[in-house]
DNA sequence: TTGAAAGCGCTAACAC
DNA sequence: GTGTTAGCGCTTTCAA
């Protein structure tokens, strides 16, 4: 760590490669005009000064930042891990930098983020759910980039769009459940109002049950998010005490389903043949645990590689957005819930 | 998303608040001095006007950007993460932001990585591991800002240190099996130059083995990082075929321990009392299992805030860094390797 | 293909 | 407590 009197700047390289500062500018631009050798002797003579280009001046000047502000609930969380990475490689190579944030599941320190992050002048701004105080919609409604919302799929979209119905994914579940023969059926988590999907997830199962004509009482509160393995241990055992009956149970997500079996397990609660259990989000657990998770695939991933598309179409043309088709969860039969096989 | 004519800067505010424009960046700041009532005044106006603070310009002029750099190899991993957020945590209100960014525990990836960031002009950087790039390693050490390597005890080292000793922890492992009785002893994972850390741990299982006089030869490669459950579960096949008399394995995660385990339960071998398993990181899963996975924690999340008061440390007063203790992982003694209770 | 001039929006340093 | 001046390091724009 040694500091250097004063870093070099563009105009130091200039002065030292016998050219004007605009010249190296363009040296350092992928198509800009120079001659191969002028640009060759700039390169040469910057790393030996060890000239570090500035982006923020570049920025200042140039009015665009490279940056994408991103915000997610949690970052522990392998489902928007994925998003990011899908998000983040097909960024890559088009000098877009990630600006990543979280918000704890709660919509004020989404406002407090997405306020610190305009000020570093993104050119787009990717958000997690539809869900905003007014104070920060407002801010992003005339921020003036691409604003995109993921994974959900909001009634009022800010601007566009790339999600799916988390509704239907619980819809989804108690239909299978139905189809395997169970009647009695609890859902675990997505009681509070902060996890805004998983909330949507309980709706969707509740609508199922009731279109069904099925009970739809046994909805058992598992704290406040992030819900996760110890969440769904507990709610496991909040669920049985109170409708031991119960066939067969979705919880909010595959880190609360697998605390949830585990505790089948403990207690001595065969699964699926006594209670089937299922999650959401086929992380990994879910595939490997004993038994096996059924889960649904929200296609993380790709909901950032389809981010990463808008944003590129968006920052290269500004024309109309046009909303991306929404994600089809795909349900995953496993042997938590009678599927045969691993 | 309106875009409006041209974003009011602070110039507007000034003129519209009938003050200068310095007056107006005064009263952005926390301590400047400016009198209540015009600071009132002049934010009511910012307000009103929509007008957004650019860090970017204010960056450029102070030579303080408030970017924190810091680079992990995964993004999708909950120890990292948690080093991640306890950092986050620590740096809130001191208008410090991070900027991060994952290697893939790429060498190569870090440098290219670093060399992005450091045109964002960061006031510190914090690198996880201790093994970098020759040009890496250059380009850090004349950066001029506090550099931050952790979760590692590197050699030789850049500049500061926040971690703990890997092979210490695989040499704990290796006492740790040796009390419980067992002597043929495996590693899972660790095999590729990729994870220095799980590198390090096998280094140090490997040298416990040695020290005790057991064989040190069970030594199994689970592919390119990050070795994850279906890597753990198909080393543990590997593992078992090759010597099925191993008494007892350490997995290079507690993510690979998990997929061992599950392993054994479905080749039907018993654990602990015909195998016993551990692993590493005290991941949620490793306590939620049944049997619940003997593990190392290491404190990930106090690297972070170790870090944080580290860089905090130095930029409030650029006085002699003083390397602090190392931390020190802790045994989890769990069912998997004949722990009691759950 | 290259250069000169004029700023991008803000703050340091100095006045008053 | 507030204002003035002069840049921060780069790029835009226009000219050669």
């Amino acid at each position: 760590m040694t500091r250097p009197a004063k870093p070099p700047t563009m105009a130091d390289v200039a002065k030292a490669a016998g050219v004007s500062p605009m010249t190296v500018s363009r040296a350092f631009k992928r198509d800009a005009s120079v001659s191969e050798p002028t640009r060759r002797t700039i390169l040469e003579t910057a790393e030996r000064l060890g000239y570090i280009f500035d982006s923020m001046a570049a920025g200042l000047s140039s009015r665009r930042t490279g940056f994408v502000a991103v915000t997610i609930p949690s970052i522990n969380n392998a489902n928007f891990a994925d998003t990011v990475r899908g998000l983040v490689e097909n960024l890559r190579g088009t000098g877009l930098q990630i600006l990543l944030g979280y918000t704890d599941y709660d919509m004020h320190e989404e406002e407090r983020l997405v306020e610190q992050f305009l000020t570093r002048r993104p050119e787009a701004m990717v958000l997690t759910g539809g869900k905003h105080t007014p104070r920060c919609r407002h801010l992003l409604e005339k921020a003036g980039i691409p604003i995109i919302e993921t994974w959900d799929l909001p009634a009022d979209p800010i601007d566009q769009v790339v999600g799916f119905s988390n509704a239907d994914a619980g819809r989804m579940m108690v239909r299978h459940f139905v189809e395997r023969g169970c009647s009695r059926l609890g859902f675990i988590g997505g009681d509070t109002t902060r996890d805004t999907r998983g909330l949507d997830r309980r709706r969707g199962f509740v609508d199922g049950l009731n279109e069904a004509g099925l009970d739809a009482t046994r909805l058992v509160a598992a704290g406040l998010p992030p819900v996760s393995m110890r969440e769904g241990a507990q709610a496991l055992r909040d669920l049985i005490e109170r409708w031991p009956d119960t066939e067969a149970v979705m919880c909010v997500s595959d880190l609360s389903a697998f605390g949830a079996l585990t505790e089948c397990l403990r207690m001595g609660i065969a699964v699926p043949d006594r209670l089937a259990v299922a999650g959401f989000g086929a992380y990994e657990v879910s595939e490997l645990s004993v038994p096996s998770i059924t889960t649904i695939d929200v296609h993380a991933e790709r909901i950032g590689a389809e981010t990463a598309a808008c944003i590129l179409g968006r920052l290269d043309d500004a024309a109309a957005p046009g909303i991306p088709e929404p994600l089809v969860p795909r349900l995953l039969l496993r042997q938590s819930t009678g599927g045969v096989g691993n």
